[in-house]
DNA sequence: GCCAACGTTGGC
DNA sequence: GCCAACGTTGGC
């Protein structure tokens, strides 16, 4: 994947003004040795299955189309490594055929960051100080406000000119 | 490897 | 409905 392939789409995202529909920002926690942000690049696309939490649950069912995802590395160097995008709203989880309560949404990689920005790094910015991610440790699918998506994506090093 | 946080299960 | 026991997640 080219660094900065994406870069005027992902503007046009993040800049409020320019914004042609609501957008939705959120962020996505996966144990990189289960699966990485390198494998949804490989993959350039994956279902985002098995989650069997129901607030992470109603957060996969509030995903919008187009919506934008910060992926997150957990447990070995933890930190948000990437943007992804959904790329399809919910549907059943093929992987629970006899539990119809969970669902899953497609997502695709949209743009790397540049630089990895670590949990220890967002613990340490004063505007971080509210997210979500530092409140509920354990929640692996939550909404993130559109400020805190701007602040990860400049420590991310992908400022907007 | 340890432990805190937290969700689920099941006895009462 | 309460709560103890237990399992899982995830930071360190």
């Amino acid at each position: 994947m080219r660094p900065n392939q994406h870069y005027p789409i992902l503007k046009q995202y993040i800049n409020p003004i320019n914004t042609p529909t609501i957008m939705n920002y959120w962020l996505v926690k996966s144990e990189p040795d289960t699966f990485s942000w390198n494998d949804l690049v490989t993959l350039g696309r994956d279902m985002w299955n098995g989650v069997r939490n129901y607030q992470a649950r109603n957060n996969l069912m509030a995903m919008t189309l187009d919506d934008l995802v910060l992926f997150y590395h957990s447990v070995k160097n933890p930190g948000v490594v990437g943007i992804a995008k959904v790329v399809s709203t919910h549907y059943p989880d093929p992987t629970s055929p006899d539990d119809p309560r969970w669902v899953v949404v497609d997502l695709a990689p949209e743009q790397a960051l540049e630089q990895k920005v670590s949990l220890a790094s967002i613990k340490q910015q004063p505007e971080l100080a509210g997210m979500l991610l530092l409140r509920q440790s354990r929640l692996s699918v939550m909404p993130v406000t559109t400020a805190e998506f701007h602040t990860i994506v400049q420590m991310g090093k992908l400022t907007v000119k």
